[in-house]
DNA sequence: TGCGCATATGCAGGCGAATCGATGGTGTAG
DNA sequence: CTACACCATCGATTCGCCTGCATATGCGCA
C-alpha cells in the first residue's frame, strides 16, 4: 500500500485515464483507487483543507488536533496516509512536524476525471 | 448512504470546494467523501472506464461481468453504488438495464479539486 | 544528563464494505 | 402457457479500515 504514493509522485497517474480512451487496467484501476480511497474520507479530506487554508500553506499536527476533533495519534496516522499518497509532504522543523499539500498530485488526479472536455481528439494515446 | 447520490445530483457538491478557500465543514467533507469512496475502487473504476469505452457509451450488466471476472450479483452491487453517486445512469430496455456515465457529476467532482485555477495568485505549475 | 513536549508507532475493538451463492421478479421467445 | 435469459435483492462470510489507548522515538532546554 506504500507503494501507492510512490507511483502517484511517478508516472503511474499520468498513465492512465480511467474515462478516456479504452478500458484500463486492473493494476492501473487499483493503483488509481489507491489515491482515491486516500481522498475519500471525511477527516482527511477536512486535513486537507485545513493546511490549504493555513496562514503559510502549511500546519502542524498540534494545529490540526483541536479543529478536527481527533486524537493526535489518530490525525497523525490520516498524515501519513496522505503523504504516502503523495498528496501531502512533510518537513520536520525543529519538535514539529510541518505538512503542506502537493499541488501537482490533486491536478493528476483532477486531470484524470477530466478526458473527455475537449482533448478527446487530441489525446496522444 | 443512499442520499449521497442524491445529494450529489443536487447541490451538495457544488457548494463545497474543499481546496479552494476556508476549511469546509464536517457535514460536506462526509458528502465529498461519500462521492468518492464510490470512486475508490478498483472494480468500480474499471465499470466506469467500460461503461464509457462500450460502443454506444453504454453497456448492460451482461456485458461487465466478463470483463471484470466478478459475479453478476457482484456486478450488479458496484453499479448501484456509482448510480446511487449520481454517477451513472440506468436505463431498461426489455430485460436489459443500459448503464452510461453521467459527465456533469464527474466534472463536479474534477472541478472541486482544481480550485487555483484562478482564486489563487500563488504556486505555479 | 535528565526532563518535557511534539510526533510516530503498536495493538485491539468495532463498524462498514466487498464478494459470492441462492433466490425472486420480470420480460421475451417458442 | 411454459421455459429461459437478464437483473436485483437477501443472507452470510471475509476482509480492511477508522479510532483510541498505551507506548516508543526524537528534539530542545535547563
Amino acid at each position: 500500500m506504500e507503494d501507492v504514493g510512490t507511483a502517484l509522485a511517478e508516472t503511474a497517474l499520468p498513465a492512465i485515464s480511467p474515462l478516456a480512451g479504452e478500458p484500463i487496467e486492473r493494476a492501473d484501476a487499483e493503483r488509481l483507487a489507491g489515491v482515491l480511497k486516500a481522498l475519500a474520507d471525511p477527516a482527511r479530506l477536512r486535513l486537507l483543507s485545513l493546511i490549504q487554508s493555513a496562514p503559510e500553506g502549511e500546519a502542524c499536527v498540534c494545529d490540526l488536533t483541536a479543529p478536527l476533533g481527533l486524537s493526535q495519534p489518530t490525525v497523525s496516522h490520516h498524515l501519513r496516509i496522505l503523504t504516502e499518497a503523495g498528496l501531502l509532504e512533510r518537513e520536520k522543523r525543529g519538535v514539529w512536524a510541518y505538512y503542506r499539500l502537493v499541488p501537482s498530485a490533486i491536478a493528476a488526479i483532477a486531470d484524470l476525471l477530466t478526458p473527455p472536455r475537449k482533448r478527446a481528439t487530441k489525446k496522444a494515446r
